[in-house]
DNA sequence: CTTATTGATTGATGATGTCAACTATTGAGG
DNA sequence: CCTCAATAGTTGACATCATCAATCAATAAG
């Protein structure tokens, strides 16, 4: 089941993670659906810093997906008053998205809610906690 | 931006690992379209376990999504040969999924896929794969 | 037997996502 | 300066995903 036997320990580490992520997936719908947002809303809001504004096709790039798709989501998020659409000084070509403010208090209640640890954490003790965050800071910077 | 800032140990790990869930969420589309599924399809084909029948609410639950989304899922798969519907024998109103040979060929390869550890898990030592499973493993079970 | 409940399907609708075609802007050479 | 290719974003067509309300058949409860 592991395409590298070489490294058992590498395969039950990643599928274990795989395994978190897909129990992720099915949660956020609801989370996201309180806010009146989709997942793939939250995950565009998510990647827009407040006071950092960034163009569409960069966000494209993040989201891996077409950049028509991006057209999309942020005509609806722009409709609703959270994100703003500005062409960039430098080239007319390029639009750059930043939160308004209404949009920037949405995004920190998500990501509030987002990253509120579940009960479950606290089947690690102190310790063991930040031997985690250690090992996974490592992992994905 | 944390809710439980009494435990920020726990904060921190939540967060890192809500992040790693974004990140898988980009790259399972693409690996998904090498076996040319969705990754709706994805996620419903990887809880039917070889001969391990199983009713189509129970996807719904597990998938938490509606029965009726769960059908029209079950409507494409079918029709490409993957899975098969039956009525069960003690309930004739459910209908109970299997995984045709065919099917369950490309569920391996797909979860072989899905599991293959990135180059990323050689940035920690074999004993650090180890403690990140056994932290991984109490924390999910 | 009648009625209510449950599991699945259908139809309507909106959101997500891709692709191809198009517009506008930029940049490079002649 | 002028042309031409490349780039950023939009548009329209289309398939999939996902929800809701309504329906049908089978089961369960009275």
């Amino acid at each position: 089941m592991c395409a590298k036997p070489k490294d058992p320990h590498a395969c039950e580490a990643w599928q274990l993670l795989v395994r978190f992520s897909f129990a992720q997936r099915s949660s956020l719908p609801a989370l996201a659906a309180e806010l009146e947002l989709s997942p793939a809303q939250c995950h565009l809001l998510n990647l827009i810093e407040p006071g950092r504004p960034i163009p569409m096709g960069q966000l494209a790039g993040a989201l891996s997906c077409d950049a028509s798709n991006v057209t999309g989501l942020v005509d609806r998020l722009e409709s609703r008053g959270l994100i703003q659409r500005r062409p960039s000084d430098q080239d007319r070509r390029v639009k750059v998205l930043s939160l308004t403010p209404l949009g920037a208090r949405l995004r920190s209640a998500l990501l509030e809610r987002m990253t509120a640890p579940p009960a479950t954490l606290g089947k690690l003790s102190a310790e063991e906690q930040r031997a985690l965050v250690k090992l996974l800071r490592r992992l994905i910077e």
